[in-house]
DNA sequence: ATAAAGTTTCATAAATTATTGAAACTTCAA
DNA sequence: TTGAAGTTTCAATAATTTATGAAACTTTAT
């Protein structure tokens, strides 16, 4: 395989896996785009690479940085914009497991709270569902910890997990 | 809050968290409903409660079978089959993680072991590529892997794996 | 063997999600 | 202050994903 086939597998096997993971395609093709790139990369760049719109490039490129996964570099002479990925593999799954927890998580948490806590009358069904969802609201809280948790290691920290794992 | 409201609001949520992590919501909906569900369901049950169609409903039961968190079972008397839901939180992460792993993360490494591993031309810009594409490689393995070991833990990890991080 | 009840399949339709592209807006150099 | 280069927004459109429903198939009781 050659490099240019290699490099657009790449993006586009990314691009997949983000769009099974709820992300859509193009910001994580976007995102490998930048992360395999030695250099910064205009927008320019990117369109022509990936062949997307000026639209649908400048609004995936706002939501890669909204997530703090991608920044912009400012170069001295140049009046446009480049790009860049955050590189460092640990830092940027930490940044997604804080970004996906706080949209997603954490109010699916509100609401199994709410539900958990209705006064259930005598029925056995109605204390079924309390009681179900009760448990599930203790199990997304305590995975959803794990993840606040595991950002507190900024070094390393899937390293440092699977041997303690391991013992 | 009344039961059947909270009970309403519950599938909606549970459903609207499926769709995001790249499950249906249709599939998310049916697992919520069996989950707080006291008795078994009956596919009938479930087509009227979520108002959607026979074909729909058979689809995904289907799939939630295939992915071991919904079980058939057969009452004696009755001709019609009737769904559980795997109870178990535990369990139910352990097959989740498992066949998202199988079905999503194993083909993607396949992909970055071969992209990581051509031969660079001398040129930075490829030797960059491949630099990068087998530290991802490195990286998604050992997540891909805690995932495994996680699956030996049968009785609450999770509870386990806060504790040894917490120290 | 038959037919009624139950279940699955899949081509088509509907709904959802992502993308385009052109207009509006911003910035900067002269 | 002007206008050219650069950037963003968003209504319209396209692409993708999901759902429908009717036909085909299977099972079971008689």
């Amino acid at each position: 395989m050659e490099f240019k086939e290699a490099k657009n597998k790449f993006i586009q096997t990314w691009g997949a896996l983000g769009s099974q993971w709820g992300i859509n395609r193009t910001m994580a093709q976007i995102h490998a785009l930048l992360m395999v790139s030695n250099e910064s990369v205009s927008m320019e760049d990117i369109m022509d690479e990936l062949q997307i719109s000026r639209g649908n490039a400048s609004m995936n490129l706002r939501a890669l940085m909204d997530w703090g996964i991608v920044y912009k570099e400012y170069k001295s002479g140049e009046r446009k914009e480049f790009f860049i990925a955050e590189k460092d593999f640990d830092e940027l799954a930490v940044k997604i497991a804080k970004e996906r927890s706080k949209r997603e998580i954490k109010p699916a948490l509100k609401v199994l709270k709410e539900v958990s806590t209705i006064d259930a009358d005598a029925t056995s069904e109605e204390r079924h569902f309390v009681e179900q969802t009760s448990k599930l609201y203790d199990f997304v809280l305590k995975a959803d910890n794990m993840l606040d948790k595991v950002t507190e290691f900024k070094d390393n920290w899937i390293g440092r997990l699977v041997i303690k794992i391991m013992k």
